[in-house]
DNA sequence: GCACAGCCTGCAAACCCTTGCAGCAAGTGT
DNA sequence: ACACTTGCTGCAAGGGTTTGCAGGCTGTGC
């Protein structure tokens, strides 16, 4: 059924050894030769067998990643960048959406674990343990998510948040409601600390609600408790809770950004579509997955502030 | 490194065989054995090499999914689908991003092929040919691609359009332009076919665009053009340039659903954030990835229409 | 004519598993 | 005591590839 090295080999006349070295070692096998290998591959349609070539070599040239849920945008995006840069080093992507549930992202790792050379473990909301257990079973990274002694690729969401925060400062704002994401998120706790560290430098008064659900309906529940809280700005956990307050508000009559401003988090290129001014901090996602210089160990990239509107009432 | 079958062979004192057994075909061994033998591997934290074993069961265990894009949230919903049914039985998903280019399409398709059991490919833009070579490789399924002998899941989009079509006829519509996708698109195929069919019996004179890029920026210059031609109606290839053009007339304070309507085609969830009326065509995305029962070999699905504003302008 | 280097090529082991076959012990029926 | 079944277990082959090692042939310098 599936043509193998050895149909190859005696298309060619050669040895197995030969057809192999055709590919990986062109070099090493004289032109004429290989020119035939080639040849005769391509008429019968050989592909080599990945699975098999990482059975000895130890490495599969498949590279694992794992999103707490492919269909937010913020995490699509970053899939995006994660296919595009590994179709550069030859390399194609496993994916586990893990439904949001540390048990499914903990159970996927493990199927993964030994058909990929490593896994980027997107914003985990595993606890330290199993995380550490983890380790060794495959070569980790983490995106968003600072554990002792893993290499990561951070975003400053600390920095993020104060941003926002001076902003709306600026602005006037003097009552603040943050709502918060998913409890165990890395990036939320920092955000919060970043927030919690610049409110009095500010001279503002942050509310903080939830934990909420990072999505749209989360946004829509979240608004209300703002609303209810008298808040004149409100910076959510993301971009899509952000837009589904902007969706609740308008519902409300409330006006984005007279009556209240609306800041979100990672910039997905939805926030642009919105009608309502959205202000969003950027995080360089798609960036994150680029080639190295810096990378390949624990390093951070910074994010901006975007005012997609003037930011006039952002 | 890896810790392999025959160290917990070693360690559990018996056989490599009696160790594969008692993980593949349990009751085969006897009991005090199989427990011995699992926890032994779960102290080492064995877990068995797919790749391995694929080698020689000939099933891999996991099924690949190419898309022409992982951003667009109309295919995020599919991969999301795709995902979920296959770790329900007990599958991974290999997954890669074709980046809406044939040639990568056929590529990676190439490069997935021996380490997955079959694989799902998402609206093929590649010319007959390279899929036709493409079979034999590897089990294909096509999604909303008809392809003479190739199992496919189909979405009727040529009623989906009829439908849209009646509707805005009803709601007194007589000049609607319909923005075309990229030129490959079956879907896009199927579509201008019904609306040429079902266009007369609804006395309706079409305004045929395009074709332009399914995105949200196709949909901003799409939308311009559409202005031009004074039509009171538009039907977007997909949600997401409907999305676009929603917002360009905003931009340029034109009314909808009050001076010009707008229908799009996929329902995805982003559509219901848009603070516009967008009536849309929807598809069953994430459902058509369920359980059989009627799939397995070509069968179809189909749209139904929606709007989430009462229809009075849709 | 000889020794030696250099270039290619083939052999066979190894990678980690599964599985058909054979072996062994204990149990059953006569 | 015997033959036979039943229930587990081990041996070894095999799946598709890579790669260290050894062997063959050509060509060079003397």
């Amino acid at each position: 059924m599936a043509v193998t090295i050895h149909e190859v080999a005696k298309g060619a006349d050669v040895s197995v050894s030969t057809v192999s070295r055709a590919f990986t070692m062109p070099d090493m096998v004289n032109a004429a030769t290989r020119r035939k290998v080639l040849q005769v591959a391509e008429e019968l349609g050989y592909q080599p067998n990945r699975a098999a070539r990482g059975l000895v070599t130890g490495k599969t040239g498949n590279i694992g990643v794992v999103v707490p849920d492919v269909a937010n945008p913020f995490f699509s995006a970053m899939l995006k960048g994660c296919t595009a840069r590994a179709r550069e080093v030859r390399h194609v992507v496993f994916l586990a959406d893990a439904a949001e549930d540390p048990r499914v992202e903990a159970e996927v790792v493990g199927a993964m674990a030994k058909q990929v050379d490593g896994v980027v473990l997107c914003s985990p909301r595993m606890d330290p343990d199993h995380l550490q257990r983890l380790v060794g079973t495959t070569p980790l990274v983490l995106i968003n998510r600072d554990e002792a002694g893993l290499p990561a690729v951070l975003m400053d969401s600390a920095d993020g948040a104060r941003q926002a925060l001076e902003h709306l400062s600026a602005l006037g704002h003097r009552r603040i409601a943050h709502l918060a994401g998913p409890p165990a998120s890395w990036a939320g706790e920092e955000r919060l600390r970043g927030l919690r560290a610049a409110a009095p430098a500010c001279d503002v008064e942050t509310i903080e609600l939830g934990p909420f659900p990072p999505t749209f309906q989360g946004g829509v529940q979240a608004a209300d408790l703002a609303l209810a809280r008298g808040v004149t700005a409100i910076l959510a956990f993301n971009d899509l809770m952000a837009v589904g307050v902007l969706n609740r508000l308008a519902a409300r009559g409330v006006a984005v950004p007279t009556d209240i401003s609306v800041v979100g988090f990672d910039d997905i290129e939805m926030s642009s579509m919105t009608t309502a001014p959205l202000t969003t901090v950027r995080m360089p996602m798609e960036a994150a997955a680029a080639p190295p210089s810096t990378c390949c160990s624990t390093g951070s990239t910074h994010p901006s502030s975007r005012a997609p509107t003037p930011p006039t009432g952002g």
